[in-house]
Parts: structure tokens; sequence; C-alpha cells
DNA sequence: TTCATTTCTTACCATACATCAATGACCCGC
DNA sequence: GCGGGTCATTGATGTATGGTAAGAAATGAA
């Protein structure tokens, strides 16, 4: 894939700024995969043996326990543009997510396998893994925060604020399972409004 | 600080394993500090300039807001061994979460200046910063799907499986805002066992 | 020890959210 | 366009958890 995509090179240099060198390395890795509408890009008991850089379009990360459907969290937009079951791919165990496209998408994907080896090679790239590691953690802080002490009109609002136009993508359901709440829920706080 | 705890060695281990060169030179950087029972290591408002390795006792971070105190988290054992203020320590902003220790604790600390210092001359270091941010990023994502969909029940049970005595060292409306209810709740779900 | 303070529990009622059921709107394949 | 299915909404009711208040138990200081 030459060069990198604009929008990945801009979240990129946010982190750290790389060396040409890596930035070409990165570039011969990394592969671009389309999704159409409902397409899954990994199944609920497969090792997760990418992780994409989102170009275009939404994906939902999702989880089916008891017969039910919950939704881990959404990839949208510039600030959670990364997709992948980290879990299992950090793991390297099987996931117990499925991730799949809401919209057709377009990703930059890049292996497991390539990403390791890039990452003994360059300490710049060690760096922007620990880096991009380092935010999602933070995030990952600030919804635990929210889930353990907001109710769920608070967390609503909160996601408007963040993905104002979320809900006119997405069905209902998956953001009242992404709140913790049914959909009938939803439905009445929205009402209030 | 010379050697390094075996504690913090066997820990390391687990991430990486580090050339003697690098061990050395975290051991130069590492001091021990002392907090007894209910001193602060960094205080709301703060910038946090350390990261710190548990030795012995229990922290809690919590966090005052409209003037009630929530409770973030525990370090407490060895699955959960570094304490920081990790968004403040991460942003370098002032910090709104507090941390004092919940008993007479022992602390193996590095500072930022010092970590950065190291991670910019070791790739190996580096990759331990992501390999334990990754971790940590893991352990937040397992206690967001819980959040999201156990009840305060559930919730409580697999903190008991996680850490079968902690209710034996911390106060108990600690625990309730760690779990996100209130002490009452958690005296009628105590009591209902 | 004794007293003061904090913490834990219990009871009662209030509220937020879940569940179940019914309806209409919207999709999508035929 | 028709028809079966999914989805969003609404109402009625149930349940888990919150809020307040009071007393009991534990803790800490003198």
């Amino acid at each position: 894939m030459h060069p990198l995509p604009s929008s990945l090179l801009e979240t990129l240099n946010k982190f750290t700024r790389l060396p040409e060198e890596d930035l070409l390395q990165l570039a011969e890795c990394m592969q671009v995969r389309q999704l159409t509408k409902g397409e899954h890009l990994i199944s609920q008991g497969e090792v997760c043996h990418h992780v994409g850089f989102l170009l275009q379009g939404i994906v939902r990360v999702y989880y089916v326990e008891a017969g039910k459907e919950h939704t881990s969290y959404f990839n949208f937009g510039s600030r959670n543009p990364f997709v992948s079951s980290f879990s299992s791919f950090l793991t390297r165990k099987p996931s117990r997510e499925s991730i799949h496209a809401l919209e057709d998408c377009q990703l930059a994907l890049i292996s497991h396998t390539d990403l390791q080896r890039l990452y003994e090679q360059s300490i710049h790239l060690q760096k922007l893994g620990r880096l991009m590691a380092e935010y999602n953690y933070t995030l990952a802080m600030e919804r635990i925060y929210s889930l353990q002490h907001h109710s769920a009109r608070q967390r609503y609002d909160q996601l408007l604020d963040i993905y104002p136009n979320l809900i006119n993508h997405v069905p209902h359901h998956y953001i009242a399972s992404y709140l913790g709440i049914t959909p009938e829920s939803l439905s009445r706080v929205r009402k209030e409004k």
C-alpha cells in the first residue's frame, strides 16, 4: 500500500513522528480491505490476526452470551480508528468478540506477524505501539468511570457529545446495548429530550 | 535501589525478558517509598510524576465530584501492581484522581522523566512499556464488560473470585463505590449469600 | 478503659431501568 | 407492490438499586 492514506498518517503523527524508513516499512505491510455492510472482519471463536485502521465506515464489536448480543463498542470516525478484537489479538487466544461492518467500510490492515516483526526492528514503532495502547487505556478508563457513576441518561448525553451523529447511522438497539440498557429504555431517554 | 526486588523482577519477566543492562538502568532509577496508612501518594489537582510498583499493602485510587468520593480502583496483590494516576502521568495534566494507602505500603517508584529517558535508550524497555499498557487495557476492557452487562450481585461475586480477601482489608463503602453501587446495596447483596 | 467518630446494617419508600406485550414504521426479497 | 421480518415506540407492571434515617458495631484517640 503506497503511500499511506493521509488520515492514517495524521493519526500516527499525533502519537509520534516516525522516521521515513519506518513509514515505508509500515506501508509495505498494510493492505486495504473492503467490508460490505453486514460482513464480518472476525467471528467469535477465531483468533484475531489483524488490526485495522478505519479509513471509512462504521464497525461494531459485539459478543454473544446466553443467546444475547452485547455491543462492546463502535469504531467510528477519528476518535477510535483502530479495529481489532484486541484481547484476542494481544493474547493469541480465540476471540469472544465478533466484528462486523454497519456500513460499507474500508480498512487498512496489518497482520499480527508483520506488526511484531516491525516492532522488533524499530524502537520508534515500539514507541508508537506503546503510545497507542496508552491512549486506548485512557479512553477505557473514561468509559469505566462513566459506567460506574453515571445514569443511562447521562451516558447517552455523553455519547451524543462525542459522536453527535452516531444515532443517525447505527440501529438504536445497538446503541442501547453499548450503553448497557434496553432498547425500550433508550427510547424513553430519547423521548424526554 | 540494588538489586530490584524479586516480586518486581517476576512481574517484569512475565511481560518480557530484559537484558541485564536495562535491568541495571531500571534499578538505578527506582526508589523505595513507604506510605503509612492514609497517606497520599498524589492528590487531585497535582500532576502525577511517578509510577510505582506495589511491593506491599493496598492503595486506593479515587476521585471527588460534587462532594462525593468515587473509588476508581484498588491496587492490591500481583494482578494489578502498577500504581499511578495514569491519565495524569501519561498526559502531563493535573490529576482528577487522588491515591492513598489503605494500609502501610511499600512502593518502588520511578519518575516520569527517568522513565521517558529509559524508553528512548532501549527498545526492550519500550516494548515492556507497550506490553504493560496493553495488559492494563485488556483488564480495563473486562471491567467495562462487567459494568455494562452484569448486575451488582454478579460484579461482587467476580470481585470475590479475583480478590477473595479484599473484603476483609478494605472498608465496604469503598468496595461499593468501586462496584458502582451504594454501601446499602452492597450490604444487601452480601446478606443474600 | 471510655468516649467520639466512622462504618455497617436494616427498614422503608422512591426511582431508574427491565420485562412483557402490542402497535405501527420501515426494510428487503420476491 | 406485496408480505414477512426487523426495528422503534409506547404502556403496564416488576425488580434492582438509590436515598434517607436510625441504630448497632467497629474503630480510633485520649
